[in-house]
DNA sequence: CCTCCAGTTATTGTGTCCAATACAGAACGC
DNA sequence: GCGTTCTGTATTGGACACAATAACTGGAGG
Protein backbone atom coordinates (compact mmCIF):
# COMPACT_ATOMS: atom_id res chain seq x y z
CA UNK A 1 0.00 0.00 0.00
CA UNK A 2 1.69 3.33 -0.94
CA UNK A 3 0.08 6.51 -0.59
CA UNK A 4 -2.71 7.48 1.66
CA UNK A 5 -6.28 5.97 0.84
CA UNK A 6 -7.01 2.32 0.49
CA UNK A 7 -9.68 2.98 -2.26
CA UNK A 8 -6.75 4.32 -4.57
CA UNK A 9 -4.37 2.09 -3.75
CA UNK A 10 -7.02 -1.17 -4.74
CA UNK A 11 -8.36 0.68 -7.38
CA UNK A 12 -4.81 0.70 -8.66
CA UNK A 13 -4.24 -3.06 -8.10
CA UNK A 14 -7.58 -3.91 -9.59
CA UNK A 15 -7.00 -1.46 -12.79
CA UNK A 16 -3.43 -3.41 -13.25
CA UNK A 17 -5.25 -6.69 -12.58
CA UNK A 18 -8.18 -5.92 -15.31
CA UNK A 19 -5.47 -4.49 -18.08
CA UNK A 20 -2.85 -7.42 -17.87
CA UNK A 21 -5.49 -9.43 -18.31
CA UNK A 22 -5.21 -11.52 -14.89
CA UNK A 23 -8.91 -10.74 -14.65
CA UNK A 24 -10.76 -11.60 -17.85
CA UNK A 25 -13.43 -9.21 -19.16
CA UNK A 26 -16.63 -10.20 -18.48
CA UNK A 27 -16.26 -11.76 -15.22
CA UNK A 28 -18.42 -10.20 -12.45
CA UNK A 29 -16.17 -8.86 -9.72
CA UNK A 30 -18.06 -9.67 -6.22
CA UNK A 31 -17.58 -7.12 -3.53
CA UNK A 32 -17.22 -9.36 -0.51
CA UNK A 33 -15.21 -11.18 -2.62
CA UNK A 34 -12.62 -8.73 -2.77
CA UNK A 35 -13.19 -7.19 0.40
CA UNK A 36 -11.76 -9.89 2.34
CA UNK A 37 -9.20 -10.15 -0.46
CA UNK A 38 -7.86 -6.96 -0.08
CA UNK A 39 -8.39 -6.97 3.87
CA UNK A 40 -10.80 -4.23 4.27
CA UNK A 41 -14.58 -3.40 4.10
CA UNK A 42 -16.60 -2.95 1.01
CA UNK A 43 -16.72 0.36 1.49
CA UNK A 44 -13.25 1.50 -0.19
CA UNK A 45 -13.89 -1.27 -2.47
CA UNK A 46 -16.88 0.07 -3.76
CA UNK A 47 -15.42 3.46 -4.40
CA UNK A 48 -12.61 1.90 -6.28
CA UNK A 49 -15.21 0.17 -8.29
CA UNK A 50 -16.57 3.34 -9.04
CA UNK A 51 -13.19 4.70 -10.11
CA UNK A 52 -13.03 2.10 -12.85
CA UNK A 53 -16.24 2.50 -14.21
CA UNK A 54 -15.66 5.93 -14.50
CA UNK A 55 -12.37 5.28 -16.86
CA UNK A 56 -14.47 2.51 -18.37
CA UNK A 57 -12.62 -0.42 -16.97
CA UNK A 58 -15.73 -1.93 -15.73
CA UNK A 59 -19.45 -1.40 -15.73
CA UNK A 60 -21.86 -1.04 -13.01
CA UNK A 61 -24.95 -3.09 -13.92
CA UNK A 62 -27.59 -2.28 -10.94
CA UNK A 63 -28.38 -4.39 -8.48
CA UNK A 64 -26.41 -6.92 -9.96
CA UNK A 65 -22.67 -6.16 -9.56
CA UNK A 66 -19.72 -4.88 -11.42
CA UNK A 67 -18.67 -6.22 -14.50
CA UNK A 68 -15.34 -6.24 -16.80
CA UNK A 69 -16.11 -4.82 -19.73
CA UNK A 70 -15.10 -6.59 -22.95
CA UNK A 71 -14.71 -4.69 -26.22
CA UNK A 72 -16.39 -5.23 -29.46
CA UNK A 73 -14.34 -5.15 -32.87
CA UNK A 74 -15.99 -1.93 -33.53
CA UNK A 75 -14.62 -0.01 -30.08
CA UNK A 76 -11.32 -2.02 -30.70
CA UNK A 77 -10.93 -0.88 -33.70
CA UNK A 78 -11.98 3.24 -32.04
CA UNK A 79 -9.15 2.75 -29.05
CA UNK A 80 -6.51 2.29 -31.70
CA UNK A 81 -7.48 5.64 -33.81
CA UNK A 82 -7.44 7.45 -31.00
CA UNK A 83 -4.57 6.19 -29.83
CA UNK A 84 -3.02 6.61 -33.23
CA UNK A 85 -4.12 10.62 -32.83
CA UNK A 86 -2.56 11.17 -29.25
CA UNK A 87 0.30 8.56 -30.07
CA UNK A 88 1.40 11.35 -32.91
CA UNK A 89 0.80 14.40 -31.10
CA UNK A 90 2.95 13.02 -28.35
CA UNK A 91 5.79 12.39 -30.65
CA UNK A 92 5.54 15.28 -32.08
CA UNK A 93 5.88 17.34 -28.96
CA UNK A 94 8.59 14.82 -27.88
CA UNK A 95 10.67 15.34 -30.46
CA UNK A 96 11.05 18.60 -30.51
CA UNK A 97 12.07 18.76 -26.33
CA UNK A 98 13.63 15.16 -26.19
CA UNK A 99 17.32 15.37 -24.22
CA UNK A 100 19.99 12.76 -25.30
CA UNK A 101 19.57 10.71 -22.73
CA UNK A 102 15.86 10.34 -23.47
CA UNK A 103 17.27 9.28 -27.21
CA UNK A 104 19.18 6.86 -24.95
CA UNK A 105 16.53 5.40 -23.28
CA UNK A 106 14.60 4.91 -26.70
CA UNK A 107 17.33 2.87 -28.05
CA UNK A 108 17.27 0.71 -24.75
CA UNK A 109 13.73 -0.04 -25.36
CA UNK A 110 13.81 -0.39 -28.73
CA UNK A 111 15.96 -3.16 -28.53
CA UNK A 112 14.63 -4.78 -25.77
CA UNK A 113 11.28 -4.58 -27.88
CA UNK A 114 12.89 -5.93 -31.08
CA UNK A 115 14.40 -8.74 -28.72
CA UNK A 116 11.11 -9.98 -27.31
CA UNK A 117 9.59 -9.54 -30.48
CA UNK A 118 11.67 -12.24 -31.99
CA UNK A 119 11.36 -14.33 -29.41
CA UNK A 120 8.07 -14.22 -28.98
CA UNK A 121 7.17 -15.02 -32.97
CA UNK A 122 9.72 -18.24 -32.63
CA UNK A 123 7.59 -19.35 -29.42
CA UNK A 124 4.56 -18.66 -31.62
CA UNK A 125 5.98 -20.89 -34.31
CA UNK A 126 7.25 -23.94 -31.82
CA UNK A 127 3.61 -23.91 -30.62
CA UNK A 128 4.75 -22.56 -27.34
CA UNK A 129 2.21 -20.56 -25.55
CA UNK A 130 4.39 -18.64 -22.67
CA UNK A 131 1.65 -16.17 -21.25
CA UNK A 132 4.72 -14.40 -19.37
CA UNK A 133 6.46 -13.79 -22.40
CA UNK A 134 3.32 -11.96 -24.27
CA UNK A 135 3.39 -10.06 -21.17
CA UNK A 136 6.73 -9.12 -21.34
CA UNK A 137 6.26 -8.22 -25.05
CA UNK A 138 3.58 -5.87 -24.69
CA UNK A 139 5.19 -4.29 -21.38
CA UNK A 140 8.57 -3.71 -23.73
CA UNK A 141 6.32 -1.97 -26.07
CA UNK A 142 4.71 -0.28 -23.95
CA UNK A 143 8.12 0.86 -22.41
CA UNK A 144 8.91 2.23 -25.50
CA UNK A 145 5.84 4.69 -26.02
CA UNK A 146 6.80 5.80 -22.00
CA UNK A 147 9.47 7.42 -23.29
CA UNK A 148 8.22 9.09 -25.71
CA UNK A 149 5.47 10.09 -23.08
CA UNK A 150 7.80 11.11 -20.22
CA UNK A 151 9.65 13.32 -22.36
CA UNK A 152 6.37 15.10 -24.60
CA UNK A 153 6.39 16.42 -20.93
CA UNK A 154 2.19 16.75 -21.60
CA UNK A 155 0.55 15.29 -18.99
CA UNK A 156 -2.80 15.47 -20.15
CA UNK A 157 -1.89 13.45 -23.28
CA UNK A 158 0.06 10.82 -21.73
CA UNK A 159 -3.20 10.81 -19.33
CA UNK A 160 -5.38 9.95 -22.21
CA UNK A 161 -3.38 8.03 -24.60
CA UNK A 162 -2.54 5.64 -21.75
CA UNK A 163 -6.33 5.35 -21.14
CA UNK A 164 -6.90 4.40 -25.01
CA UNK A 165 -3.72 1.61 -24.84
CA UNK A 166 -5.12 0.76 -21.25
CA UNK A 167 -8.11 -0.80 -23.14
CA UNK A 168 -5.98 -3.47 -24.29
CA UNK A 169 -4.56 -6.79 -22.93
CA UNK A 170 -2.72 -10.22 -23.90
CA UNK A 171 -4.43 -13.16 -24.51
CA UNK A 172 -4.25 -14.83 -27.75
CA UNK A 173 -0.60 -14.17 -29.46
CA UNK A 174 -0.70 -17.52 -30.67
CA UNK A 175 -1.80 -17.60 -33.73
CA UNK A 176 1.08 -18.04 -36.78
CA UNK A 177 1.30 -17.48 -40.59
CA UNK A 178 3.74 -15.82 -42.70
CA UNK A 179 1.52 -12.67 -43.06
CA UNK A 180 1.36 -12.17 -39.20
CA UNK A 181 5.45 -12.30 -38.95
CA UNK A 182 5.36 -9.98 -41.70
CA UNK A 183 3.39 -7.35 -39.45
CA UNK A 184 5.23 -7.92 -36.40
CA UNK A 185 8.64 -7.32 -38.29
CA UNK A 186 7.21 -4.24 -39.39
CA UNK A 187 5.95 -3.20 -36.32
CA UNK A 188 9.15 -3.70 -34.79
CA UNK A 189 10.98 -2.03 -37.36
CA UNK A 190 8.60 1.33 -37.41
CA UNK A 191 10.30 1.73 -33.26
CA UNK A 192 13.77 2.40 -35.31
CA UNK A 193 11.67 4.71 -37.66
CA UNK A 194 10.67 6.67 -34.68
CA UNK A 195 13.59 6.65 -32.77
CA UNK A 196 15.74 7.95 -36.13
CA UNK A 197 12.59 10.80 -37.18
CA UNK A 198 12.72 11.95 -33.51
CA UNK A 199 16.58 11.92 -33.31
CA UNK A 200 16.89 13.78 -36.79
CA UNK A 201 14.99 16.38 -34.81
CA UNK A 202 11.61 16.14 -37.28
CA UNK A 203 8.53 16.70 -35.77
CA UNK A 204 6.60 16.09 -38.79
CA UNK A 205 8.40 12.71 -39.63
CA UNK A 206 8.11 11.55 -36.16
CA UNK A 207 4.22 12.38 -35.78
CA UNK A 208 3.27 10.61 -39.56
CA UNK A 209 5.34 7.41 -38.44
CA UNK A 210 3.84 7.20 -34.97
CA UNK A 211 0.49 7.69 -36.38
CA UNK A 212 1.37 4.73 -38.76
CA UNK A 213 2.87 2.94 -36.38
CA UNK A 214 -0.16 2.79 -34.43
CA UNK A 215 -2.66 1.96 -36.37
CA UNK A 216 -0.71 -0.78 -38.07
CA UNK A 217 -0.38 -2.46 -34.73
CA UNK A 218 -4.28 -2.12 -35.13
CA UNK A 219 -3.95 -4.40 -37.63
CA UNK A 220 -1.36 -6.63 -37.01
CA UNK A 221 -4.67 -7.21 -33.79
CA UNK A 222 -6.96 -7.75 -36.27
CA UNK A 223 -5.24 -9.85 -38.34
CA UNK A 224 -4.32 -12.21 -34.87
CA UNK A 225 -7.56 -12.26 -33.64
CA UNK A 226 -8.69 -13.30 -36.97
CA UNK A 227 -6.40 -15.95 -37.31
CA UNK A 228 -7.02 -17.19 -33.49
CA UNK A 229 -10.99 -17.00 -34.54
CA UNK A 230 -10.35 -19.48 -37.52
CA UNK A 231 -7.75 -21.57 -36.07
CA UNK A 232 -10.67 -21.92 -32.41
CA UNK A 233 -13.78 -22.09 -32.90
CA UNK A 234 -14.00 -21.60 -29.36
CA UNK A 235 -17.32 -20.74 -27.29
CA UNK A 236 -18.41 -17.18 -27.95
CA UNK A 237 -19.07 -15.16 -24.82
CA UNK A 238 -22.22 -13.61 -25.57
CA UNK A 239 -22.29 -9.77 -25.98
CA UNK A 240 -19.06 -8.47 -26.96
CA UNK A 241 -16.32 -10.47 -28.08
CA UNK A 242 -14.05 -12.11 -24.71
CA UNK A 243 -10.63 -10.79 -26.00
CA UNK A 244 -9.57 -7.50 -24.95
CA UNK A 245 -6.16 -7.31 -26.87
CA UNK B 1 -33.27 11.39 -10.07
CA UNK B 2 -33.33 9.81 -13.61
CA UNK B 3 -31.63 6.15 -12.98
CA UNK B 4 -30.94 3.43 -10.68
CA UNK B 5 -28.59 5.14 -8.45
CA UNK B 6 -28.15 8.04 -6.49
CA UNK B 7 -24.16 7.80 -7.03
CA UNK B 8 -24.53 8.02 -10.97
CA UNK B 9 -27.11 10.98 -10.80
CA UNK B 10 -25.35 12.66 -7.74
CA UNK B 11 -22.06 12.35 -10.23
CA UNK B 12 -24.28 14.23 -13.00
CA UNK B 13 -25.31 16.89 -11.38
CA UNK B 14 -22.06 17.56 -9.66
CA UNK B 15 -20.38 17.27 -13.15
CA UNK B 16 -22.86 19.52 -14.53
CA UNK B 17 -22.28 22.07 -12.01
CA UNK B 18 -18.90 22.06 -12.34
CA UNK B 19 -18.51 22.22 -16.19
CA UNK B 20 -21.25 24.96 -16.16
CA UNK B 21 -18.72 26.87 -13.69
CA UNK B 22 -21.40 27.20 -10.85
CA UNK B 23 -18.80 25.87 -8.90
CA UNK B 24 -15.77 27.37 -9.22
CA UNK B 25 -12.57 25.92 -9.27
CA UNK B 26 -10.47 25.69 -6.39
CA UNK B 27 -13.31 25.28 -3.85
CA UNK B 28 -13.47 22.34 -1.84
CA UNK B 29 -16.45 20.16 -1.58
CA UNK B 30 -17.69 18.78 2.06
CA UNK B 31 -18.95 15.68 1.77
CA UNK B 32 -21.45 16.11 4.52
CA UNK B 33 -22.50 19.41 2.58
CA UNK B 34 -23.34 17.68 -0.48
CA UNK B 35 -24.67 14.91 1.33
CA UNK B 36 -27.41 17.00 2.87
CA UNK B 37 -27.95 19.16 -0.11
CA UNK B 38 -28.82 15.93 -2.36
CA UNK B 39 -30.72 14.28 1.29
CA UNK B 40 -28.82 11.41 0.73
CA UNK B 41 -25.88 9.83 3.28
CA UNK B 42 -22.18 10.79 2.63
CA UNK B 43 -21.73 7.30 1.11
CA UNK B 44 -23.43 7.74 -2.62
CA UNK B 45 -21.70 11.06 -2.63
CA UNK B 46 -18.61 10.27 -1.64
CA UNK B 47 -18.71 7.09 -4.99
CA UNK B 48 -19.88 9.74 -7.01
CA UNK B 49 -16.89 11.95 -5.94
CA UNK B 50 -14.69 9.11 -6.57
CA UNK B 51 -15.81 9.34 -10.43
CA UNK B 52 -15.75 12.47 -10.99
CA UNK B 53 -12.34 12.22 -9.41
CA UNK B 54 -11.19 9.91 -12.15
CA UNK B 55 -12.70 11.76 -14.49
CA UNK B 56 -9.53 14.47 -13.52
CA UNK B 57 -12.44 16.88 -12.88
CA UNK B 58 -12.06 17.02 -8.81
CA UNK B 59 -8.84 15.87 -6.72
CA UNK B 60 -8.89 13.94 -3.67
CA UNK B 61 -6.52 15.60 -0.90
CA UNK B 62 -6.30 12.33 1.55
CA UNK B 63 -7.97 13.68 5.11
CA UNK B 64 -8.74 17.20 3.43
CA UNK B 65 -11.50 16.62 1.31
CA UNK B 66 -11.31 17.26 -2.14
CA UNK B 67 -11.14 20.23 -4.39
CA UNK B 68 -12.32 21.21 -7.90
CA UNK B 69 -9.44 21.21 -9.93
CA UNK B 70 -8.34 24.70 -11.73
CA UNK B 71 -5.87 24.30 -14.53
CA UNK B 72 -2.78 25.66 -15.32
CA UNK B 73 -2.07 27.45 -18.57
CA UNK B 74 -0.11 24.89 -19.48
CA UNK B 75 -3.05 22.07 -19.10
CA UNK B 76 -5.23 24.33 -20.88
CA UNK B 77 -3.40 24.21 -24.39
CA UNK B 78 -2.56 20.81 -24.21
CA UNK B 79 -6.59 20.19 -23.67
CA UNK B 80 -7.00 22.15 -27.23
CA UNK B 81 -4.20 20.18 -28.24
CA UNK B 82 -6.08 16.72 -27.22
CA UNK B 83 -9.32 18.36 -28.23
CA UNK B 84 -8.14 19.22 -31.95
CA UNK B 85 -6.69 15.67 -32.47
CA UNK B 86 -9.68 14.19 -31.40
CA UNK B 87 -12.26 16.27 -33.11
CA UNK B 88 -10.52 15.72 -36.59
CA UNK B 89 -10.86 12.31 -36.01
CA UNK B 90 -14.49 12.47 -35.11
CA UNK B 91 -14.77 14.96 -38.45
CA UNK B 92 -12.99 13.10 -40.48
CA UNK B 93 -15.28 9.83 -39.30
CA UNK B 94 -18.59 12.18 -39.79
CA UNK B 95 -18.07 13.62 -43.20
CA UNK B 96 -18.02 9.77 -44.36
CA UNK B 97 -21.44 8.94 -42.55
CA UNK B 98 -23.49 11.89 -42.22
CA UNK B 99 -26.92 12.00 -43.35
CA UNK B 100 -28.82 14.80 -45.18
CA UNK B 101 -30.74 15.42 -41.68
CA UNK B 102 -27.70 15.33 -39.89
CA UNK B 103 -26.21 18.17 -42.20
CA UNK B 104 -29.68 20.10 -41.59
CA UNK B 105 -29.17 19.39 -37.68
CA UNK B 106 -25.75 20.85 -38.71
CA UNK B 107 -26.74 23.60 -40.58
CA UNK B 108 -29.35 24.81 -37.57
CA UNK B 109 -26.81 24.71 -35.21
CA UNK B 110 -24.33 26.41 -37.22
CA UNK B 111 -26.59 29.98 -37.40
CA UNK B 112 -27.52 29.11 -33.96
CA UNK B 113 -24.10 29.80 -32.40
CA UNK B 114 -23.85 32.50 -35.06
CA UNK B 115 -25.92 34.54 -33.60
CA UNK B 116 -24.97 34.05 -30.06
CA UNK B 117 -21.73 35.17 -31.10
CA UNK B 118 -22.85 38.04 -32.46
CA UNK B 119 -24.97 38.57 -29.54
CA UNK B 120 -22.53 37.95 -27.11
CA UNK B 121 -19.75 40.74 -28.87
CA UNK B 122 -22.29 43.15 -28.70
CA UNK B 123 -23.03 42.13 -25.17
CA UNK B 124 -19.00 42.25 -24.29
CA UNK B 125 -18.57 45.98 -25.84
CA UNK B 126 -21.42 47.42 -24.26
CA UNK B 127 -20.20 46.36 -20.76
CA UNK B 128 -22.61 44.05 -20.09
CA UNK B 129 -21.72 41.06 -18.14
CA UNK B 130 -24.69 38.51 -19.24
CA UNK B 131 -23.33 35.25 -17.77
CA UNK B 132 -26.64 33.28 -18.85
CA UNK B 133 -25.84 34.40 -22.28
CA UNK B 134 -22.36 33.28 -22.28
CA UNK B 135 -23.36 29.67 -21.21
CA UNK B 136 -25.73 29.86 -24.11
CA UNK B 137 -22.92 30.65 -26.07
CA UNK B 138 -20.55 27.92 -25.03
CA UNK B 139 -23.87 25.81 -24.90
CA UNK B 140 -24.45 26.76 -28.94
CA UNK B 141 -20.86 25.68 -29.70
CA UNK B 142 -21.12 22.32 -28.16
CA UNK B 143 -24.05 21.52 -29.27
CA UNK B 144 -22.15 22.12 -33.06
CA UNK B 145 -20.15 19.59 -32.13
CA UNK B 146 -22.22 17.25 -31.34
CA UNK B 147 -23.86 16.85 -33.92
CA UNK B 148 -20.45 15.79 -35.76
CA UNK B 149 -19.95 13.16 -32.97
CA UNK B 150 -23.50 11.83 -33.27
CA UNK B 151 -22.59 11.44 -36.65
CA UNK B 152 -19.60 9.88 -36.75
CA UNK B 153 -20.85 7.23 -34.22
CA UNK B 154 -17.62 6.23 -32.93
CA UNK B 155 -18.80 6.32 -28.78
CA UNK B 156 -14.88 6.12 -27.87
CA UNK B 157 -13.94 8.78 -29.51
CA UNK B 158 -16.82 10.93 -28.44
CA UNK B 159 -16.15 10.13 -24.78
CA UNK B 160 -12.63 11.22 -25.09
CA UNK B 161 -13.41 14.33 -27.14
CA UNK B 162 -16.29 15.56 -24.46
CA UNK B 163 -13.58 14.44 -21.79
CA UNK B 164 -10.79 17.01 -23.37
CA UNK B 165 -13.97 19.22 -24.17
CA UNK B 166 -15.51 19.38 -20.30
CA UNK B 167 -11.84 20.54 -19.00
CA UNK B 168 -13.11 23.84 -19.81
CA UNK B 169 -15.71 26.81 -18.78
CA UNK B 170 -17.14 29.75 -19.09
CA UNK B 171 -15.90 32.57 -16.56
CA UNK B 172 -14.84 35.71 -18.11
CA UNK B 173 -16.02 36.51 -21.92
CA UNK B 174 -16.24 40.02 -21.00
CA UNK B 175 -12.69 41.54 -22.94
CA UNK B 176 -13.37 43.45 -25.68
CA UNK B 177 -10.89 44.68 -28.46
CA UNK B 178 -10.77 44.60 -32.01
CA UNK B 179 -8.35 41.46 -32.55
CA UNK B 180 -10.87 39.74 -30.36
CA UNK B 181 -13.76 40.63 -32.44
CA UNK B 182 -11.70 39.21 -35.31
CA UNK B 183 -10.77 35.87 -33.66
CA UNK B 184 -14.49 35.67 -32.46
CA UNK B 185 -15.55 36.15 -36.09
CA UNK B 186 -12.74 33.40 -37.34
CA UNK B 187 -14.09 31.36 -35.14
CA UNK B 188 -17.53 31.10 -36.26
CA UNK B 189 -16.77 31.18 -40.15
CA UNK B 190 -14.73 28.31 -39.18
CA UNK B 191 -18.14 26.12 -38.01
CA UNK B 192 -20.03 27.52 -42.08
CA UNK B 193 -16.40 26.22 -43.25
CA UNK B 194 -16.26 22.85 -41.80
CA UNK B 195 -19.81 21.64 -42.34
CA UNK B 196 -19.29 22.63 -46.20
CA UNK B 197 -16.18 20.46 -46.14
CA UNK B 198 -18.45 17.54 -44.81
CA UNK B 199 -21.31 18.77 -47.05
CA UNK B 200 -18.81 18.09 -50.07
CA UNK B 201 -17.80 14.66 -48.58
CA UNK B 202 -14.76 15.57 -48.25
CA UNK B 203 -12.95 13.93 -45.11
CA UNK B 204 -9.65 15.18 -45.34
CA UNK B 205 -11.12 18.71 -45.85
CA UNK B 206 -13.03 18.99 -42.75
CA UNK B 207 -10.56 17.42 -40.39
CA UNK B 208 -7.99 19.93 -41.34
CA UNK B 209 -10.58 22.47 -40.81
CA UNK B 210 -11.79 20.81 -37.88
CA UNK B 211 -7.95 20.82 -36.37
CA UNK B 212 -7.63 24.24 -37.45
CA UNK B 213 -10.57 25.35 -35.76
CA UNK B 214 -10.12 23.92 -32.52
CA UNK B 215 -6.58 25.39 -32.38
CA UNK B 216 -8.42 28.65 -33.24
CA UNK B 217 -10.60 28.25 -30.48
CA UNK B 218 -7.34 27.77 -28.04
CA UNK B 219 -5.92 30.82 -29.33
CA UNK B 220 -9.17 32.83 -28.94
CA UNK B 221 -9.49 31.36 -25.42
CA UNK B 222 -5.94 32.27 -24.64
CA UNK B 223 -6.17 35.84 -26.18
CA UNK B 224 -9.60 36.49 -23.95
CA UNK B 225 -6.75 35.50 -20.66
CA UNK B 226 -4.68 37.75 -21.66
CA UNK B 227 -6.99 40.87 -21.96
CA UNK B 228 -8.70 40.10 -18.42
CA UNK B 229 -5.64 39.41 -16.79
CA UNK B 230 -4.10 42.63 -18.19
CA UNK B 231 -7.63 44.83 -17.44
CA UNK B 232 -7.81 43.04 -13.88
CA UNK B 233 -4.96 42.60 -11.54
CA UNK B 234 -7.40 40.82 -9.55
CA UNK B 235 -6.24 38.45 -6.77
CA UNK B 236 -4.49 35.16 -7.90
CA UNK B 237 -5.59 31.75 -5.98
CA UNK B 238 -2.66 30.35 -5.43
CA UNK B 239 -1.49 27.45 -7.26
CA UNK B 240 -3.18 27.20 -10.70
CA UNK B 241 -4.99 30.03 -12.45
CA UNK B 242 -8.55 30.46 -10.92
CA UNK B 243 -9.99 30.37 -14.54
CA UNK B 244 -11.19 27.10 -16.14
CA UNK B 245 -12.62 28.19 -19.36
C1' DC C 1 4.78 40.67 19.49
C1' DC C 2 5.85 36.38 17.77
C1' DT C 3 6.44 31.30 18.16
C1' DC C 4 5.49 27.03 19.74
C1' DC C 5 2.60 23.72 21.89
C1' DA C 6 -1.49 21.24 23.56
C1' DG C 7 -6.46 20.51 23.58
C1' DT C 8 -10.53 20.98 20.88
C1' DT C 9 -13.18 20.66 16.84
C1' DA C 10 -14.36 19.75 12.27
C1' DT C 11 -14.05 16.57 8.54
C1' DT C 12 -12.62 12.71 6.35
C1' DG C 13 -11.76 7.36 5.99
C1' DT C 14 -13.48 2.93 7.14
C1' DG C 15 -16.32 -0.72 9.29
C1' DT C 16 -20.79 -2.41 10.24
C1' DC C 17 -25.66 -2.82 9.81
C1' DC C 18 -30.15 -2.73 7.45
C1' DA C 19 -33.18 -2.28 3.43
C1' DA C 20 -34.04 -3.04 -1.45
C1' DT C 21 -33.56 -5.67 -5.48
C1' DA C 22 -32.76 -9.61 -8.43
C1' DC C 23 -32.21 -14.47 -9.33
C1' DA C 24 -33.28 -19.70 -8.27
C1' DG C 25 -36.12 -23.02 -7.34
C1' DA C 26 -40.23 -24.99 -5.37
C1' DA C 27 -45.21 -24.97 -4.93
C1' DC C 28 -49.34 -24.24 -7.20
C1' DG C 29 -52.98 -23.74 -10.76
C1' DC C 30 -54.40 -24.73 -15.39
C1' DG D 1 -46.92 -31.23 -18.65
C1' DC D 2 -46.24 -26.44 -18.66
C1' DG D 3 -46.44 -21.88 -17.19
C1' DT D 4 -47.01 -18.84 -13.17
C1' DT D 5 -46.46 -17.18 -8.66
C1' DC D 6 -44.42 -17.36 -4.31
C1' DT D 7 -40.76 -17.72 -1.27
C1' DG D 8 -35.81 -18.04 0.02
C1' DT D 9 -31.28 -16.54 -0.63
C1' DA D 10 -27.45 -14.09 -2.25
C1' DT D 11 -25.76 -9.54 -3.23
C1' DT D 12 -25.93 -4.89 -3.90
C1' DG D 13 -27.19 0.13 -2.42
C1' DG D 14 -27.41 3.15 1.27
C1' DA D 15 -27.41 4.82 6.20
C1' DC D 16 -25.04 5.23 10.21
C1' DA D 17 -21.35 4.86 13.80
C1' DC D 18 -16.77 4.99 14.96
C1' DA D 19 -11.83 5.86 14.30
C1' DA D 20 -8.14 8.63 12.39
C1' DT D 21 -6.26 12.61 10.77
C1' DA D 22 -5.70 17.41 10.06
C1' DA D 23 -7.13 22.32 10.89
C1' DC D 24 -8.14 25.73 14.68
C1' DT D 25 -8.18 27.81 19.03
C1' DG D 26 -6.08 29.56 22.92
C1' DG D 27 -2.52 30.29 25.95
C1' DA D 28 2.36 30.02 27.82
C1' DG D 29 6.94 31.20 27.10
C1' DG D 30 10.50 33.64 24.87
Amino acid sequence: MSDGTKADDIALALEEAIVSGEIPPGSVLRQEHLSEQFAVSRTPVREALRRLAALGLVTFEPNRGVRVRSLSREELREAFLVRAELESLATEIAATRMTDEDLAALENAEVRFSDLTRRLVEASHAGRQDLELAREWLHANHSFHDVIYAAAQSPLVERMAKAARRTFLVKPFWATGADLDELFEKNDHQHRAIREAIAARSPEGARVLAREHVLSSGRLLEAILDKVAAQAPERAPAGGVGYRL
